[in-house]
DNA sequence: AGGGCGTATTGATGCAGATCAATTTGACGG
DNA sequence: CCGTCAAATTGATCTGCATCAATACGCCCT
């Protein structure tokens, strides 16, 4: 888990560890190396936050390592987790010149830093770069929408289970086996992310466990997925669609 | 509420209703004409759907007249309804060439069709168009965040009276006064987008009518707020920030 | 004016998930 | 190895909202 280049004496976007993933897969050698001389780098350890909702925003950000949460705080304490974010996912976005949620590391993490103007005028100079942004936050959108449905329509059961399909598909391409899942959050942020309460979250894990279509045992961070068709009916993630 | 260029027979870019309102409202009366020639125009009846979830997308679209909701379904029933538009407000947007929900007409409506790829060559050719476009979808990443905040932590009379307020705030620049504002929607409809039932939304509707925080009567469309700061302390709309 | 229908409202009851409380467990430091 | 502490888990109880049910109201048609 922790960074490789981080011995390394310099660290270039040519052989960043999200070279292919995210925001920088349109560049070519030749642009990566321009965008190598506007870029930096910096670490954040576990818990610190990279900036908060309202904040005047200046700057994007490319996770290199490590994850974050993306929260929203009501005055009282209650807390929203809006989504989670890992390596090769962008963020900073905002509205009105202010991030519209706080980012708050779940492990140490490592980030490449764009200033908001040079990544607004590589919308200007590289066409490929356009579209492609464009598509990750239309994904971005999509994904809420879903969290959405999930948080307004779905029970407990159904969005834990959602939950789980999402890391288990997060999981391909990390060196676990296709049945298993790491969890980097707690069960408080699970419940934060879900709408619901720690215990709640639990007690749903410890039914499924049950039921015997989830494996795990003391930590309950590793988690063994052994009926994904099961997960699959509960979490309810219909793709055929019903109005008229 | 009809369109008033119903009856005219030549209707151009140039004299739109939404002419100044969102994604046109970049270009000059030079680069309108241009648009004017690849776009064209279309009529839904209520209830009718512009889309589906899932479909191919080819095509954005702006509201010029009307009002719509963007509608999820679960397989047995359940809907969400992840947001309203109106005149201005563009939609189409998607992930992996698919729309991700669906578009139904609440009144009837008049929309601007613009071939997927007539947008893209024009992110291409307009600079500012670009900076518009990210605004924009940036700003409806933001509003889902803040939908997803309300879904996933807010009680049932928080989520009312942020409704309340953000359709009061809608309401400005419309005819009605700065204490009033007309409901588009049903009930239901209110119901599905605060992921609520009908009868919970009509009893905190009585419920703040009783402690004379609005006020409506018999068709309950048109809202009168006599007391905007009581809804401000329940919706929990916070700027402020509190985390470390 | 009257009848039918869809929407809004109000009341009675039930339950999923919150809350409160206690126990277990693993990680870490001395 | 033991003590400490945070996280996870499980149990008991409570409650906000859903569900079920009935009524009221406005609107349209004839």
């Amino acid at each position: 888990m922790l960074v490789q280049q981080k011995n390394t004496k310099i660290e270039t976007c040519r052989y960043c560890l999200v070279r292919k993933k995210g925001i920088c897969e349109v560049f070519g050698d030749q642009d990566i190396e321009t965008i190598d001389r506007v870029v930096w780098r910096r670490n954040l350890v576990e818990g610190e936050c990279l900036y908060l909702e309202g904040e005047e925003s200046s700057y994007f950000f490319n996770i290199i390592s490590g994850g974050a949460k993306l929260v929203k705080d009501l005055p009282d304490g209650r807390t929203q987790i809006t989504g989670f974010v890992y390596p090769g996912d962008t963020i900073g976005f905002s509205e009105c010149g202010k991030y519209s949620c706080s980012v708050q590391a779940i492990t140490p993490i490592r980030i490449c830093v764009w200033k908001r103007e040079v990544l607004l005028k590589t919308l200007d100079s590289h066409s490929r770069f356009r579209f492609h942004l464009l598509d990750l936050i239309q994904k971005d959108l999509a994904v809420m929408q879903n969290h959405a449905l999930l948080l307004g329509s779905k029970t407990a059961l159904e969005r834990v289970s959602s939950f789980l399909l999402l890391e288990l598909e997060r999981s391909k391409g990390q060196n676990l086996g296709d049945k298993n899942l790491y969890l980097t959050m707690l069960r408080k942020d699970i419940a934060e992310y879900l709408g619901l309460t720690v215990e709640t979250v639990c007690r749903i894990f410890s039914e499924l466990k049950k039921l015997e279509i989830i494996y795990y045992k003391k930590p309950g961070r590793k988690i063994t997925v052994k009926n994904v068709e099961y997960l699959k009916n509960y979490s309810l993630n219909c793709l055929e669609n019903t109005r008229i």
